[in-house]
DNA sequence: TGAAAATTTGCAACATTATAACATTCGCCC
DNA sequence: GGGCGAATGTTATAATGTTGCAAATTTTCA
């Protein structure tokens, strides 16, 4: 990619793809689960991108690894990583981003600027409190949550 | 349609959708806004249904009317319709519901059922509060705010 | 080891959701 | 009733996601 994702928040970026990729081993092998190479590499483009990333986007990443690639096998990938917690779905972009608490079982909010399309993840429990009791003081038993903010981001707010 | 909705909460489905309609009509008088019948019929068409309803799901049901519509005149109608705040579009189901609050500017959160997939909305102000609050402490301008619960609402949780 | 079983990948076709572009009609105002 | 902007019709196409089946790979276990 010519274009660098600027991070929403500056730092050593390839370090901290990295580390998210050893994680990413370490969660796999817990679970005895196959971090294969396909999926390693979609779960590597999806994590040096600060922008959640769409299938088709990553599809083309793919392409230009000379990795040719059909839909499904994008969306395999996605799925097992989904499952495994590593990346997240963002519901309103059709799109997908790495997970910052990896392993751990977690209600995560999403402020996604609308200007430079970075997304942060934050875990917010206060927030996943509320949602517990709303959802309670209805009888409702939630299983999955999805919280997604769409807004301005302090780097672009003066826009 | 043969299979009527049930609703998450019992109560007189058609005086509801009668109720909507009035509130729309007075919505949209009191901004000049112009609710024609292509537009009504489609919100009259969502409101029936207390489950989500897709955009090609209302279009096949504008078919049943006769009304041979392409999908522009829906994706129009819903745009219409969403910025007048009288339907909101739940993202993690690419689907479309009633707003019970029409008029008011609120952030809402959606209990969405899987089984039998009717959706409730709240106005859960403290939701709302936390949700501010998590992106204000991250300096972030909130526009929109996107929150769904999926889960088992207490007539399926026995399933 | 080596063959059966299970998982993963390749591949082609297709389904669903959403938009673009341009022509036509409708409602309204003077 | 002519002109103007909003709304709708129409065709085509883009973007996103899935199904089904065959081939390859990895695991299991005798």
């Amino acid at each position: 990619m010519s274009s660098k994702a600027l991070p929403y928040r500056p730092h050593n970026h390839a370090a901290c793809v990295q580390q998210a990729l050893a994680g990413a081993r370490a969660v796999c092998k817990a679970q005895n689960a196959r971090l294969t190479p396909t999926r390693e590499r979609v779960l590597e483009l999806i994590w040096q991108s600060h922008k959640p990333l769409g299938a088709y986007d990553v599809l083309a990443a793919l392409a230009e690894d000379g990795h040719n690639a059909a839909p499904p096998t994008v969306y395999r990938a996605l799925d097992f990583l989904l499952q495994y917690g590593l990346v997240h779905r963002i519901a309103s972009l059709n799109a997908f981003i790495g997970c910052t608490h990896a392993g751990e079982h977690h209600t995560s909010v999403f402020l996604i600027c609308r200007s430079c399309r970075n997304a942060l993840e934050l875990a917010a429990p206060s927030v996943a409190d509320a949602v517990r009791e709303a959802a309670a003081a209805q009888a409702f038993t939630p299983e999955e949550t999805t919280i997604e903010i769409a807004g301005q981001c302090p780097n672009c707010r003066h826009d």
